[in-house]
RNA sequence: CGAGUCGGCCGGGCGACCGCGGCGGGCCCACGAGGCCCGUCGAGGAAAGUCCGGACUCCACAGGGCAGGGUGGUUGCCAACAGCAACCCGGGGUGACCCGCGGGACAGUGCCACAGAGAACAGACCGCCACCGGGUUCGCCCGGUGGUGAGGGUGAAACGGUGGUGUAAGAGACCACCAGCGUCCUGGGUGACCAGGACGGCUCGGUAAACCCCACCCGGAGCAAGGUCAAGAAGGCCGGUCCGCGAGGACCGGCCGCGCAGGUCGUCCGAGGGCUGCCCGCCCGAGACCUGCGGGUAGACCGCUGGAGCCCGCCGGCGACGGCGGGCCGAGAUGGAUGGUCGCCACCCACGGGACCGCGAGGGCCCGUGGGGACAGGAUCCGGCUUACAGGCCGACUCGUCCG
């Protein structure tokens, strides 16, 4: 079976080698209100034109977590879903690189509705930069005390 | 073949990899309802707007009156409806068909813009006619008084139409026919109503998505309904002022609620509730209120998806629909699963090329490149209505033209 996702991925494209993108499982999502109201509250900002990313570090012994706020303003139930299934998919692999104990919450503004996956990872991807938390370089373990204070 | 009417249906298909939620099963375990594997199911015709009608749940359930809301041709269908079917009436179309919030305007009240002389028991601007006075080229003209709703002009609408009698000129003033209104009779229809006849008075607007009247119907709140368990004993919400860049904090006042303490009222004389609002009346009924002090929880599960259910066949009915028989199980999330990245095929639109048909404008076919695919997502569940929608399919019927 491992030779099969190789011959798939090779007859497309050979330059792709990026991982395909999994989405979140339910243990991995923040769903408690009180969980959400810390975050937002407690957590360190960054925001970006479509997208605003909440991070708080905690001492529980658990894998990074994430949560969603996707609010009426960036659409109607159809593009709210659309854009809270791509953040949802862009957030896993981007999760594994975080510090355990790390939540995370993502707001989407009214330009998400717009957007592309392309643009809504590198969204991700400079907000979490800004937040000391990209997973590219830097180190993760260094970046982890900021998150504290 | 062209133009059109009505009804029904679809809402791209197949595949690869990686995933998400529910249910069922198996295995592992450092047991945490954790991990892995397999099977299976996983948004729409409108899931939408939340406009009607129900199911279901809780509260209430002697009744009456007033107020309030809804419906409005008839007969059916339906659990019910403001829905659906057939029919009736009125209007439109050559026609198939379409449109109608379709009870009552002799119960009462209100309103009818602009134009026009006059708009609701109407109205003399011009005109017509008579009389009086004056003038006259003897055709008539000018002024006044009165008659007249036939003619002109205005309007959506001017108080029936045509012909005649009548008259100074006219007028349903009178007559005939027609239209319309009312009453009665006969026949047909379950009925709305239709057809025919007789008589009557003589014409007697519109508006009830204006008040109103008539007939019929209507308890209240909603799945955050409601229930179980756990946790916890005290706060929560609203308003104002002040402090702070801000998140927020402090103080004061009000409302709801728990515990403790004190007080007042109350169970023969009824505190306080309930019966949608008010009044009458009825029922439950032992607690209720005031002051002071103290300073929370808000999680899990059930409800929760098998139902006026879907498909097929037969029978009854013009039809909506109903009956019988057989088969099927097709979401149940809860910060809210059904997705991501691609490939192939089909469809549509541009551009380019090729051969073909046609005198021609042009037409379809094949190949290549590029682009496009709407409206929109459950949240207790059904039946409807309304609104949005790229593109496409099927059937019935009408009118016109050509061929036979």
């Amino acid at each position: 079976m491992e030779a099969v996702p190789s011959s798939c991925l090779g007859r497309a494209a050979p330059a792709r080698a990026a991982p395909p993108p999994t989405v979140l499982p339910r243990a991995l999502r923040i769903t408690r209100p009180q969980d959400f109201r810390l975050v937002l509250r407690r957590g360190r900002r960054a925001g970006r034109r479509r997208l605003v990313v909440h991070a708080l570090a905690t001492s529980i012994p658990r894998p990074a977590r994430a949560g969603l706020v996707v609010g009426r303003g960036v659409g109607p139930a159809v593009v709210r879903h659309r854009v809270s299934r791509r953040l949802r998919h862009l957030l896993r692999p981007r999760l594994e690189a975080l510090p355990p104990g790390t939540d995370l919450v993502v707001r989407a503004q009214a330009p998400a509705a717009d957007a592309t996956s392309v643009e809504l990872g590198e969204d991700l991807d400079a907000a979490l930069a800004r937040l000391g938390l990209d997973h590219h370089g830097s180190g993760s373990s260094a970046a982890a005390p900021r998150l504290t204070d």
